[in-house]
DNA sequence: CCGGGCTTGTGCACAAGGTCACAAGGTTCC
DNA sequence: GGAACCTTGTGACCTTGTGCACAAGCCCGG
């Protein structure tokens, strides 16, 4: 059981696989289905059904034997969990190539993230308007994250500004920061840093690809062969 | 010793490591240091010494006792195993407002990634000129793959396109695929996929931040969260 | 030529994650 | 009411990854 607060602790792997699983349910309810099974939301989800149990288990008993999950239910559920109940205002630094393309990226706000502030160093940029809204200096920064409630920066400046704007961000009071730039970051203790970089992304395909091919196997996607429509 | 190719395996989570060092390394040589030390390794790319001579011992004894490693050196090594050495040809499928900020990404050409071709299914966009590229028709993709010898394909279509896109990509002949839709994306084996989702990404940073701050710890203060996919 | 000082390379113990298999528990139909 | 059927929840085991600690090995000064 364990299923009184307190005791649960969600694995690493688990959290990153539950936005997996809401977008997969999401979708299943829009298709007006009640509920799933494991199996079902294990293929599209591209894991395996054990895995799914395990992950759910987690967050409570929340399924019923012989039948499935709810799927409005599960959605409340994960939401909850992940904290997608509120709303997340967010800061995009560096409006760029990147920057722009984020601005205008529509799968944030589905899930409850906000662009609430575009910021750039280059002064050569601002007032001008992008994805609606008005691109602000980078010393405007830290007015704008205390005044907007700002929780989340992300960072999509070029690799040299990346620790200086990571600093900047911290120093405003932001606690999570999600990095595009090519650099590494380092940012201290209570603070979460998750980044995506594109070039390394590649280079790893690179590798799987000029490579012995005896045992190529890959972490997502199984074998799976069904999942989404 | 097994420094005697054909009996090294390189695991998965070390293959993600070496563009990291790749970078720092270059970095370094470019400063215009001849030799580091794995401490001074692990300190750059954000991770622990230990980590870094083992992950480099997978390559081979490439290091100097008392000494540390040839920064050059070291520099061939991880970009031989990674088949950077090699020119890899890249078709970008989706040119909207992410596959343009990718067309222009400078990241990939420095690393021998060359954007070889922009494919999209809308016809209203054929014919125009991103990055220097002539956008064409997702009918051209077979021959397109074929000509010019493409063998990464990076999907930045709509999740409802991303499956339908993946399979003319393997159809096609690309064995390498990067996918930046928001869906689940299945490919037979033999085929690499890697994903990468700026939702998920935000979800997660949403999970830490909105969760009991009991033990965040993690390993960080220096170190970068890990990604997974 | 030898000893001191560094730094690599690695054995080992442990932690985290994944998979299997199955008992527990609910549903349905007769 | 009960039996057959289905699906969850989870214990056990295995694989992968991490970090420590230390021996092996290299360089340099005297």
């Amino acid at each position: 059981m364990a299923d009184r607060a307190g005791q649960r602790r969600i694995p690493e792997a688990t959290v990153a696989r539950l936005p997996i699983y809401s977008r997969a349910l999401l979708e299943t309810a829009e298709a007006g289905v009640g509920t799933i099974s494991s199996e079902r939301l294990a293929a599209l989800a591209g894991v395996n059904a054990a895995k799914v149990r395990k992950d759910l288990s987690y967050l409570g008993s929340y399924g019923t034997r012989g039948v499935g999950y709810e799927v409005d239910h599960l959605v409340h559920e994960i939401s909850r969990e992940l904290g997608l109940t509120q709303d997340w205002p967010v800061v995009i630094v560096g409006i760029g190539n990147l920057g722009h393309a984020l601005a205008n990226y529509r799968g944030f706000g589905a899930r409850g993230f906000r662009v609430a502030a575009l910021v750039d160093a280059d002064p050569t940029k601002l007032e001008r308007k992008v994805a609606g809204l008005r691109v602000e200096g980078l010393d405007a920064l830290a007015d704008v994250v205390a005044q907007r409630d700002v929780s989340i920066g992300i960072i999509a400046t070029p690799a040299s500004a990346a620790q200086e704007v990571a600093d900047l961000l911290v120093e405003a009071g932001v606690r999570s920061i999600l990095n595009f730039a090519p650099a590494v970051v380092s940012v201290p203790e209570g603070v979460s840093l998750r980044k995506v970089d594109l070039a390394i992304e590649l280079q790893i395909l690179s590798f799987y690809q000029s490579h012995p091919p005896d045992r190529l196997v890959d972490e997502s996607t199984e074998t799976v062969r069904e999942a989404q429509g």
